[in-house]
DNA sequence: GCGAAATGGGAAA
DNA sequence: TTCCCCTTTCGCC
């Protein structure tokens, strides 16, 4: 679930449902609820997503306003329509408003943050492609300055916020881009189509709330809701034949996560 | 029932 | 680089 778009997304939906509400807030599973008591009673009033960052901003309180929350690889949000429901499993922090309510599980990052703190984690981030006047430039100058694999520097926060191992595998071979050329090897162009790809793919994630990659013309079936074995062209797909040149797709690690690409459609 | 894997990242070495 | 944390789900006994 969570790269950018879904982060985006839950943003979204949050400032719908919550902002401009007063919360009740509490940690059903108790590890959060020194920070969870000091939200209790205020009211909502932002949404703010920055790559797979999201904070929550709430009235007073001083110089704590917002609730920093990171998802991780396993983080999830579920909402619903009051009463809500007796907590199961491990609730991390839990929203109640007179009519709806949110729970989180299994973040990251769940914690209690003044305005400098978060401006200290923003500064750490990259541009996010999905930020609507987001300036690649910077990411740009990163890539192209690095020896070090394009793969990799696509996947460091600090270069480009917001991308993860899926779009990550996508994007280059969209790109006919290897993830093991150094960022230094890239020409400008081949930059631009990948913010630029970057952007239109996020964008599709955010509206639709899954990734789904393939154009249609390389998939089985060309019309109707795309199945899931469908949706990539190479991310997890290693030993199976590429979609367009039918070569077995090579999965390697790098940095620790698994990387996937078709080693013809994207030469070294 | 148990182990492994998963779209992530920070700290330690 | 390696280890460690977060939680749920899925495949395999």
């Amino acid at each position: 679930m969570p790269e950018g778009h879904s982060i985006h997304r839950y943003a979204g939906q949050h400032r719908s449902l919550f902002a401009g509400q007063r919360l009740r807030v509490d940690s059903p599973q108790g590890r959060f609820s020194e920070g969870a008591s000091r939200l209790d009673g205020r009211v909502l009033e932002e949404v703010h997503p920055f790559g797979k960052h999201l904070w929550y901003r709430f009235s007073g309180g001083g110089e704590a306003g917002f609730l920093h929350v990171h998802l991780g690889l396993y983080g999830k949000f579920t909402t619903g329509e009051n009463p809500p429901p007796e907590p199961k499993g491990a609730v991390r922090v839990r929203f109640v408003s007179e009519g709806r309510w949110l729970e989180l599980r299994g973040p990251t990052a769940c914690e209690i943050q003044t305005e400098n703190e978060r401006d200290a984690v923003l500064a750490r981030l990259g541009p996010d492609p999905l930020v609507p006047a987001s300036d690649g430039e910077p990411a740009k100058e990163r890539i192209r300055r690095s020896r070090s694999a394009t793969g990799k520097l696509l996947m460091d926060q600090s270069v480009v916020s917001g991308i993860g191992n899926i779009y990550r595998a996508e994007i280059l071979f969209r790109a006919g881009i290897s993830p093991n050329r150094p960022g230094n090897t890239l020409s400008d162009g081949e930059w631009r189509e990948l913010w630029a790809d970057t952007r239109t793919l996020m964008r599709a994630g955010v509206k639709t709330g899954r990734i789904v990659t393939t154009r249609p013309g390389h998939r089985p079936k060309k019309s109707g809701r795309v199945p899931r074995t469908d949706a990539f062209y190479v991310y997890k797909r290693d030993g199976q034949p590429c979609r367009i040149c039918k070569t077995g797709v090579l999965r390697a690690e790098m940095a620790a996560r698994n990387v996937f690409w078709c080693p013809k459609c994207q030469p070294e």
